[in-house]
DNA sequence: AAGCGTAATGTATCACTAAACATAACGCAA
DNA sequence: TTGCGTTATGTTTAGTGATACATTACGCTT
C-alpha cells in the first residue's frame, strides 16, 4: 500500500478587485444571516471585528447588489442582515465547494506515488 | 452580462507530514532536472537557494524513494538530479494538476452570479 | 596544496497579513 | 440627556514566511 498522499486544495470566487467569495467569508455571511450582526458574527467564529468588518466592505463592494446591508444606531445598536444576493452568493460558492471537495475525493483516490 | 466572477483556486498533494508537492515545488524540480544543481534551479527561477534547498529536503523526506539525489564536492562543486522516482512524482502532480485547470474552467463558466 | 562551485546550515532581516487596541459616530430607549 | 451595542476607522502590535547574509564541508582539478 502507498503511503497516505491525497490531494488538497483550495478554491475562491474571483472578482477583477481580488477575492470576492472564499470558504471563510461565505461562513462569515451565514454567522451574519444567523446573528443578525458583524459584531456577533465575528465573535461566534473567533474573527476580529476589524478583520470581518473589512470582509464584508470588500465583498459589498466587488458585488453589484450589496450582499449585507447594516444599520448603526438605534434599539440594539444596529446590525446587519444577509441580502437576497447574498443568499445567492453564498449557494453559489457552496455548489462550487461541494463539486471541488467532490473532485479532489476521487483524484487523491487515483493518485499512485 | 454578469461581472467577470470567475473560479480560482489551488491544489496541492500533502503527506503525512504537510505538503509533499505543490506548483512551486514541481516546477522546482524540473529546473533542477535541467540545470543539473539545486543552485542554478534556484537562481533560474528567483528563488533563493536556501528556500530551495528546503523544499528539494523536504519533498526527499516525505517521498519513500528520494526524488532528487544530491552530490557534494567534486568537478563542478557537486549537484542534483532529478530521480526516476521524482519524474513520476511530477508527472503525477501535472496530471491532477490540468485536470484541476479543467474544472476551474468549467466551473467558471457556470457561474451566475 | 590551493582553488572552485556546489551542498549544507545557522542567523538575522524584511514583508505582509492577521490580530489587538483605541476611539468616534450613530440612533433608539429609558 | 444618558446609556447601550453596533457600525466605522485609524493606529499599533504580533506572527509568519520569505529573503538575505554568512559560514562550513566537500571532493575533484590543476
Amino acid at each position: 500500500m502507498a503511503k497516505a498522499y491525497r490531494l488538497r486544495g483550495r478554491v475562491w470566487i474571483e472578482g477583477p478587485d481580488g477575492t470576492f467569495l472564499g470558504y471563510g467569508r461565505v461562513v462569515l455571511l451565514e454567522r451574519i444571516r444567523e446573528h443578525g450582526s458583524i459584531s456577533a458574527a465575528a465573535r461566534s467564529m473567533q474573527m476580529s471585528y476589524r478583520h470581518a468588518w473589512k470582509l464584508v466592505d470588500s465583498m459589498n463592494r466587488q458585488s453589484r447588489e450589496v450582499v449585507v446591508e447594516k444599520s448603526t444606531g438605534g434599539r440594539g445598536g444596529g446590525g446587519a442582515i444577509l441580502t437576497e444576493a447574498g443568499e445567492k452568493a453564498v449557494a453559489a460558492f457552496w455548489a462550487a465547494y461541494g463539486d471541488f471537495r467532490d473532485f479532489l475525493a476521487q483524484r487523491s483516490r487515483q493518485l499512485d506515488l
